[in-house]
DNA sequence: CAGCAAGTTTTAAACGATTAAATCCGAAGT
DNA sequence: ACTTCGGATTTAATCGTTTAAAACTTGCTG
């Protein structure tokens, strides 16, 4: 493989003269530049990115771990800190932990091997691990991803999550559901305990008693989401709305509505968190929180980007982005025939 | 950060018996070892990969580059590259070219230069591109996921993309659909001419002649699949059936089923090419091809470690994987109370 | 024409690991 | 007691870059 020895052979010069050439570090005759760049070209030459790293001690890589790359909502986060760190000369290299806390320790250990120069992190524990404790003396700038860490340093990006959720229950308040059953996270989750404060806010606003028997505890997977919801529906008195805490098991509450041979929304009214590509092709298409996946990849990849550069200095910041309510078919009013579903 | 110098020091050995020690490259007595274990654990060492891979000349990392990462077929596919990879002590870094050939020839080349050992590709290019051909002398591997490029040497893992839609069509012919419709992918793309052939094999045994006016090119995204469709139903004479190549342009064809107010299956008998975790929820659900992404992922991983350990030597070998029909309700067949559809 | 400044180019020392080859050391053989 | 042998340890070169600092040009000035 092509070194930059036998560039500077080729084209009589020095080493250090091409890797001026290179990375324009310092004037260097055009003569010179001309014979350096017509080798550099023909022999398609491309600098060890090893070596380089190195030397320089910045790999130019940011690192980033997701707890799991199936659930169709993060793969539109991943697009966004990738735009944006493409853009500032940056890569990325993900790591997909499928929610496996030791899958997820080694990913930080490979992302440190490797001399990433930051990290994006979306991980799984509730309370924060040992060795991002730790890394408070290393060099490696952090971001949390829709997840907050107070006594680990770093910056954050979050979804406005008790809003989201707030929204989405005051919705369904307004269309006169007393009885709205959800399906929350793990408990002791950041994300699931601010999801179910919104849901909590919303009825005490509205004058309803929190039901213990109508909050469920899932795991964020399709197979829970199934679960739970047929348990809740399966209740002497089921709720009428049910709101789900991530779309991925609202999907599997549509498999579990669709095999009850409950009806949507007439039944029980439905709506989620995350607002997946496809709620809108469902039947009936899906109200849910629009989580915007994109702006957060994007805006965490920005802090990273400027933290970096030391544009940005100063004490952890973090910013939470607004979210909206995209109603749609699924929790559409019922007009009123009879007041319960079956007798 | 930590050098290996500065374990040596602290254990009071040389650099040489650090490595040693990390590596098990040589005998070192159990005292050494459990003094230099003793610093690294206690100080949290972990090697510098870059200077580690700049000297073995091995990086123990593989690229992976994917035509898009929002697609939900894809994820898929990169678990069982990483999970196969992963147990045999490789990373993976994946690119994502959202179809765009310069994005791809840079993350290329971002490879190169990084010196992943080997590459697993996922490319857009109808034609063998330039950088490909010129791999030929450098020394990491290629596999192919579901391409092929005879002019350019690396193993190839396809589906069996022929025989897939060959089954799907002539499972709609054998419900006595006879004026089928299909949207390929773009026409000069190797699977959507492998896919398009399946379609034609199954027309021409069931003694029906293709007719172009039912071939309708798609360019794999859900826009695309909306458009077709919607051009196809809106023929004077509309087809009864529809074979859709992948599976975002079919949630695409729904919608347009949707909007016009045509009923799956009843008018339009539906069935895609990859078969979507979520076809089986929507209503009705979908037929689909169930192209093994997983498989795919897995099998291309494996190849590619055989050749990386001299397991596996000698010329490219390609190996195709069969493919299942899932039949469901949007193919149907339709209790015949009418010959056709509105008159 | 020596001296100097400014601009080019080169020299050589890093960066942090691995690894042949050299050295050390103690036990065994004669 | 003196080799000799073999395993344990260290020395030092190396991987392919970057980059201070040195060295070399030029052209100008007094």
């Amino acid at each position: 493989m092509l070194t930059i020895k036998q560039i500077a052979v080729l084209a009589d010069v020095s080493t250090a003269t091409v890797s001026h050439v290179l990375n324009k570090s310092a004037n260097v005759s055009p003569k010179l530049q001309q014979r350096v760049m017509k080798v550099v070209r023909e022999l398609n030459y491309h600098p060890n990115h090893l070596a380089r790293s190195l030397r320089t001690r910045r790999s130019r890589t940011i690192g980033m771990l997701l707890p799991s790359i199936t659930n169709p909502f993060f793969p539109t986060i991943v697009r966004g800190v990738e735009d944006v760190l493409r853009r500032a000369g940056y890569n990325l290299i993900v790591g997909n932990s499928d929610y496996d806390e030791q899958r997820e320790e080694e990913y930080y250990h490979t992302f440190c091997e490797k001399r990433v120069d930051g990290l994006v992190l979306m991980i799984t524990p509730t309370t924060t691990p040992e060795y991002l404790r730790r890394h408070n003396g290393e060099s490696a700038p952090l971001v949390y991803l829709d997840r907050l860490y107070h006594d680990a340093p770093g910056d954050a990006v979050l979804a406005d999550n008790v809003q989201g959720s707030y929204k989405a229950v005051r919705h369904l308040i307004e269309n006169d559901h007393r009885a709205i059953g959800i399906i929350t996270g793990p408990s002791q989750m950041f994300m699931s305990r601010r999801r179910l404060r919104g849901y909590k806010r919303a009825l005490q606003e509205g004058g309803i008693a929190v039901d213990k028997r109508l909050v469920r505890v899932g795991d964020w997977s399709q197979d829970s989401g199934y679960r739970n919801c047929r348990t809740l529906l399966e209740h002497a008195n089921p709720p009428t709305a049910l709101f789900v805490s991530n779309g991925l098991m609202a999907l599997g509450c549509l498999r579990a509505i669709s095999e009850l041979g409950v009806r949507c929304p007439e039944d029980v009214a439905l709506v989620s968190f995350d607002d997946l590509e496809m709620f809108e092709l469902m039947k009936p298409a899906i109200t849910a929180v629009d989580n915007p996946g994109y702006r957060l990849g994007s805006r965490a990849a920005e802090m990273l980007v400027q933290r970096l550069s030391n544009e940005l200095a100063g004490p952890p910041l973090s910013e939470i982005l607004p979210v909206e309510l995209k109603v749609r078919a699924s929790s559409a009013r019922v007009v009123p025939t009879s007041t319960g579903p079956e007798p």
